[in-house]
RNA sequence: GCGCGGGUGGCGAAAUUGGUAGACGCGCUAGCCUUAGGAGCUAGUGUCGCAAGACAUGGAGGUUCGAGUCCUCUCCCGCGCACCA
């Protein structure tokens, strides 16, 4: 028969034969290995480090990785000296997990894992440069951010404080703030319950200001006389760091505290023996006794009818002796203090709260005595601990003060030429004594005109709140919500933080707490050989049962020392690591300054959404760290953020284990290749968006690359004869997937090369120059087929190193436009005209149009719109 | 509650400055080719309608010759933060 299945079958698009044999080409070739070349522009493009886990490569590091490589490969192809390097994350709960269950050391877990993970990211031919691989539990790595943490440590920033930290029951760990969501454990979400425990800590809150600031920092290196910003991030991302930076800014106002007697007689908080320190007893002065609040609502300070402070307040315990229902505040402080965290920032829940009776404080602006309550609704670590509370213009203390039948006093009006929220007599009554003043059903929270508030009446909330705060001599202040980081972990896998406790030094030395750094030359501390893993109820590190590492020298005193067992927490690693991959393997420091003043900064960071305010935040401040010590030479660590979005198992939930959805890239590779899955990743639907997976779609992608390998069988060797229509769709592809790769819009890129292979298909021959545009495009997406074709074309050198396609406007120039022909806003018909046609004329061929003429007939004209090059269109009666 | 994204065919989604809504792909339908096909090729495929045509981008208004796109109000979904004074 006429059977030609073998000779089909000896052309067969062989995905499997074809991937393999380019990978070991390129490799051979060392394609993909950066070399610090001056002079030459460089391009550092950057993924988020996989953590190594045993679960193996997702699909979404192949979504993230896809789009990094095809921007590195496009990048090269423009000339530019491309760093795209790899690594791992390897220190983690999971594998201390698997290690403990085991009994397997982390370390061989981790060899094991990256070992598949190097596999698989081979298999699917990324363009990483894999010799300088970096692993953040490798000694001669960790080394480093040991050596870093030292720097801290010589600054005063890095230092030990006893505090109530999240503990996590199952996983035996303190978290930080971040790593607790809604009062659960992160990674395993068990309830976290609150611990007291020594811990080291970084003081991010002192780079506050200019975490948020830089954010819209203006390019100064940048001399065209545009502002561009320093940032190429989009505003999302932004405005994530900028509200868990949480910028706020108010005042200080002090009020001063009184004591009731019996008798209703004002005493002096002297007299008490409460033990606080007091400098006047004449009701109206200054007393250094009283309460400092925080506020951002100073505007509002005449409406105060209560203070709240937050049950761990210092002031309670000064006052208690005092108070007249001290056990029911006792017992009240307690309940507080059990209570878990879910419970406290559950919105459902009711406010509560008790009044320390017989306590007062005087509003410094009108002297009036307020009572004064304690409310867990207050929170002991934001601002002073202590707010005035103004239940007409504030929610919470709206809600509170209905509860507790505290009077409401309204001191704001809105705007008059907006709708008030009060009615017109309200405003002339002034009297301090009325429980509630207005006629409203909730708090009036927004800014606007003064009331009731003496000689400020009449005055706008912006500049009353200025005007009052220095009135009554109070403090313009600038909180943030942002927590000093907890950087101590009581687990083994980690980096043990390199410090010994010296109890000599202590007591020469009280200011350090005895705490001694190991001398850097010392460095690194390395992981003692462990028999458990364990970590312990205690809440103390598996290291400590090591004896005989913990047990140690001085470097001080020489005399007897024990080691810090604390690690660190798994983000220190990821802190830095773009800058060890500069020059991973320098034996004498983090990196060359040489090496970093070349690749620095990372021109271009994908990652994911949720290491917008852990990752992303913390690896800002080390950076601006080591630049104020002149060990970095940018201010900023990543010129431009992107984010991807999550793939999802079909159906739309996550792929887990546990749910048996996970789909393994491997199986792919196998079975359509490694370009198929790429472009099929890359095709699925906007790059920055959630999107389900669903294997019945691979087989378009798939279809698509067989489509371009048949188009070889079409090559024509007269090229003469190429019209201008294809020559100008090849121009309209150059220019569309050029754009879409930069905005990281590949899914209408793939599309644009659809429908150039549709074109082609259609037209039956196509040239060699235009088939090789072609693959030229798509190489980025899938290298290893474009680069077979390429070869079988007769090119010697790689597609990979040939010149990106040069996007020729003048070519790409359409000679004959379709008109669009609307009548009444409906379109009606269209005809061809030749570009740039005159108006009139395009009105003319409009209006004898034939299938537009029988919606004209009987009808007036009433006015004709005509966009050159595009439509005409005609409004009749 | 606040912040950030989204709502367009059976499905994933396209749509420069407002200018042919549904590109491209999946799926589906019919036909061809095959011993066969979860292969390939051709044609079709928003809804209603025989058709002419009408109606269609979460909903309601508005601006405009013309709105998925701009304005006002509103409903729903996802993510983040969450008593931050």
């Amino acid at each position: 028969m006429k059977k030609i299945t073998t000779s089909a079958n000896v052309d067969a698009y062989d995905h499997a034969k074809i991937e393999k044999k380019w990978q070991k080409e390129w490799d051979d070739q060392k394609l993909h290995i950066a070399k610090e070349i001056p002079g030459v522009k460089k391009f550092y493009g950057l993924i988020e480090f996989p953590y190594p886990s045993g679960e193996g490569l997702h699909v979404g590091h192949v979504r993230s990785n896809t789009a990094m490589d095809i921007i590195c490969r496009k990048r090269r192809r423009e000339g530019y000296n491309v760093l795209y390097p790899i690594g791992w994350d390897a220190f983690g709960l999971p594998t201390e997990n698997y290690a403990i269950k085991t009994g397997i050391h982390p370390a061989i877990v981790t060899k094991n894992n990256t070992a598949i993970f190097r596999k698989q990211l081979k298999d699917i031919g990324f363009s990483f440069d894999w010799t300088r691989e970096v692993n953040t539990s490798d000694p001669a790595y960790y080394r480093w951010t040991q050596w870093i943490f030292l720097q801290f440590l010589k600054k005063g920033l890095a230092y030990k404080k006893k505090m109530t930290i999240n503990w996590c029951p199952k996983d035996l760990i303190g978290l930080a703030n971040e790593e607790v969501i809604n009062g659960k454990c992160e990674r395993c979400g068990t309830l976290v319950e609150k611990r007291e425990k020594e811990q080291w800590m970084l003081a991010i809150t002192k780079y506050a200001e200019r975490l948020l600031n830089d954010l819209d920092a203006v390019d100064t290196s940048d001399t065209s006389g545009t502002k561009k910003p320093l940032l190429d991030w989009p505003e999302h991302i932004k405005d994530a760091q900028k509200n868990w930076i949480g910028k706020s800014e108010g005042a200080h106002i002090d009020f001063r505290i009184v004591l009731e007697d019996d008798k209703n007689a004002l005493v002096d908080s002297q007299k008490s023996d409460s033990g606080a320190s007091s400098t006047s007893s004449t009701f109206g002065t200054y007393s250094t006794f009283g309460i400092k609040v925080f506020t951002t609502r100073a505007d509002t300070l005449f409406g105060v009818t209560y203070i709240v402070i937050a049950p761990e307040h210092q002031l309670v315990q000064t006052l208690m002796p005092s108070l007249s229902n001290r056990l029911e505040v006792e017992s009240y402080i307690s309940k507080s203090k059990i209570q878990s965290e879910i419970e406290r920032t559950n919105d459902e829940r009711e406010k509560t709260g008790i009044n320390l009776n017989g306590v007062y404080a005087i509003n410094p602006a009108n002297n009036e005595k307020v009572p004064v309550w304690i409310a867990d609704y207050v929170l002991a670590d934001y601002g002073t601990g202590a707010v005035m509370a103004v239940p007409a213009h504030d929610t919470r203390d709206w809600d509170f003060a209905k509860k507790y039948g505290l009077p409401i006093k309204q001191v704001i009006v809105g705007d008059p030429s907006t709708p008030s929220v009060r009615s017109e007599n309200d405003s002339h009554q002034k009297t301090a004594t009325v429980t509630d003043n207005t006629n409203n059903t909730k708090a009036y929270c927004e800014d606007g005109t003064l009331i009731n508030s003496g000689k400020f009446d009449g005055k706008d909330s912006e500049s009353a709140r200025k005007e009052i705060t220095k009135h009554i001599g109070g403090e313009l202040v600038t909180k943030f919500k942002l927590r000093d980081w907890i950087f101590s972990r009581q687990r083994y896998w980690g980096e043990p933080i390199p410090v010994v406790k010296c109890e000599k030094c202590a007591i020469s030395n009280p200011e350090g707490g005895g705490w001694v750094p190991v001398p850097e030359s010392d460095l690194p501390v390395k992981l003692p050989e462990v028999k458990k893993y364990q970590p312990t109820e205690t809440g103390e590190s598996p290291l400590a049962a090591v004896t005989k590492w913990v047990n140690t020298k001085c470097p001080v005193c020489n005399g007897p020392a024990k080691r810090e067992t604390d690690t660190m927490p798994n983000w220190a690693g990821s802190s830095w690591y773009y800058l060890r991959y500069t020059d991973s393997e320098n034996k004498t420091a983090f990196a060359d300054k040489k090496n970093l003043e070349y690749w620095t900064p990372v021109d271009w960071y994908n990652g994911g959404m949720e290491h917008t305010t852990l990752h992303l935040l913390y690896s800002r401040f080390w950076h601006k760290f080591l630049y104020d010590l002149g060990l970095v030479p940018t201010i900023e660590p990543y010129t431009k953020r992107t984010s991807h979005g999550l793939i999802l198992a079909e159906g739309g939930v996550k792929m887990s284990k546990s749910k048996g959805n996970v789909v393994n890239p491997d199986v792919i590779v196998k079975s359509v290749g490694a370009d198929t899955l790429r472009v099929y990743e890359m095709f699925m639907g906007p790059f920055d968006q959630a999107i389900s997976w669903d294997t019945s779609n691979i087989a378009g992608s798939r279809r698509f690359l067989e489509r371009v390998w048949k188009l070889k069988n079409l090559l024509h060797p007269d090229s003469s004869n190429n019209s201008k229509d294809v020559e100008r769709s090849i121009q309209k592809t150059i220019k569309k997937v050029s754009d879409d790769i930069e905005n990281m819009r590949f899914n209408t890129a793939i599309s644009a090369l659809m429908i150039a292979v549709n074109e082609m298909e259609k037209i039956g021959k196509i040239s060699k120059s235009h088939y090789e545009t072609l693959l030229q495009l798509l190489a980025p997406f899938a290298p290893h087929i474009t680069e077979e074709l390429w070869s079988s074309l007769g090119n010697e050198k790689s597609i990979h190193q040939s010149p990106w396609p040069a996007f020729d406007s003048k070519m790409a120039v359409a000679d004959t436009v379709k008109i669009i022909i609307q009548i009444n806003g409906k379109m009606r018909g269209s005809f061809m005209a030749a570009a740039g046609t005159s108006k009139e004329t395009l009105q003319d061929l409009a209006q004898n149009n034939a299938e537009v003429i029988k919606w004209l007939k009987d009808k007036i004209i009433d006015k004709v719109i005509v966009i050159p090059d595009r439509l005409v269109s005609i409004v009749v009666k």
